[in-house]
DNA sequence: TATCATTAATGATATATATCATAATATATA
DNA sequence: TATATATTATGATATATATCATTAATGATA
């Protein structure tokens, strides 16, 4: 990790235009002195579970994942953050320690905010504190929503829904480069590893997608798509 | 449905020395009058899927499911709120329809607070808007964290789960009366209603617990435990 | 009470998934 | 570059779970 020194301007961030929407110019200027970017290579850790909670983090670039490390030592992955958004679940307001550990999966710009300048402003600006509030709960019930998604699906229907939300939520594009490995894909929707793979090479034989290490290439959306509906 | 004649007063409301703590007496006057208490019976739909969101919810007595319906037309239920809990997803606040229903699982009496007054009070009274993103962010978190805890384990795990939540988060006794069906708990932890009777039927084989339909009876909680946190 | 519908229970069988083993490939490290 | 290590890939087998079938028990209703 290291400190990112020419800083980027609050102003013109893309979260501003979201859930910081109705800061003041003051505010704005506060957050825009007292905030921190760091960037994190590939695979460092931002924080692990347990780690007491002082920020606020903002993906501005990269991909990170969130994920919690079971009694049994098997990772399970609760979430994949994109650019832009809000890094980790609500519990940074309600618990004093993680509860979960973020990782970057990709080279990765974070914004840090001290929470208690957002609890301030949540204090003693209203009207930022109730848009704050419906752009921000929508967050943990999507996660909530995809959990759901993936655990009334069996091993294909996962697999195609973690192919089209690559292809469409992350990269906006028919081919791209896995950012996480075939384990890593097997922790976010509980199966096994080599089953995991075992999918990947049927829809490849099936002519449903081109595989080449990382890279992935989907030839049949529709199909795939139809997949993930019926499980 | 029927709405409750003989009204309580909010002032001596468990939830206003929760999450409703920092209201002044004037706001928590208005709740008192605008607020409407309705009585529904085991088994009536409070709402489903789809109809737009008016209320807060806050359930006093009794107990309801959260529960959306698949397109192959098969129920995942969410998650059970128990008295004193607000019933519902925070998406309630970002969304203008429910994304998922609700049905009372026993005689249960909900509290409905109009919500446009609960987001007013949220830009108006900075205090009570940060302590109640700090009391009720914790509740989406909750229920992923028992997702997570469930699909990491098996069928016996997950039996022994619900077992032990009705139990201890629940009853608060090592006897209770099922609130809900074989079926329920099959669409709860995402297995097939026959091994969940199966399973049911081992653990009482093997001297877990007794059961006499919906009434069970554990008798060992350590085994219990343990065969949830091996999984 | 008698009848019907739903839920619970259990066995047999099919299917899905995990685990173990081994090899090939890719990646990291000295 | 050479070597070690991790990842990907595939087959064989064991295990877990779903589905189908049947019966018993329970609850609802006329």
């Amino acid at each position: 990790m290291e400190i990112v020194k020419n800083v980027s301007n609050c102003k013109n961030c893309a979260y501003r235009s979201w859930a910081f929407k109705k800061l003041t110019s003051d505010e704005l200027k506060l957050i825009n002195e007292k905030k921190v970017e760091k960037f994190y290579r590939k695979g460092e850790n931002i924080y692990i579970e347990g780690e007491p909670v002082h920020s606020f983090l903002y993906l501005q670039n990269g991909l990170v994942k969130l994920f919690k490390t079971e009694p049994n030592h098997k990772e399970h992955i609760i979430s994949i953050a994109k650019p832009k958004d809000f890094i980790g679940l609500l519990s940074i307001f309600s618990n004093k320690n993680h509860t979960y550990s973020i990782t970057a999966i990709e080279d990765s710009i974070i914004c840090f905010i001290d929470l208690d300048i957002i609890k301030n402003f949540i204090k003693t600006n209203g009207n930022f504190a109730l848009d704050f509030f419906e752009k921000i709960s929508n967050l943990s019930d999507s996660i909530i929503k995809t959990r759901v998604d993936i655990n009334t699906r069996q091993l294909r229907g996962r697999i195609a829904y973690i192919l089209l939300f690559f292809a469409q939520n992350i990269y906006n594009a028919k081919k791209f480069n896995l950012p996480i490995s075939r384990k890593e894909i097997a922790d976010l929707i509980d199966m096994s590893t080599e089953n995991v793979i075992r999918a990947l090479s049927e829809f490849r034989k099936d002519g449903l997608i081109q595989i080449e290490g990382k890279s992935i290439e989907i030839n049949d959306i529709d199909r795939l798509q139809k997949i993930y509906v019926l499980g």
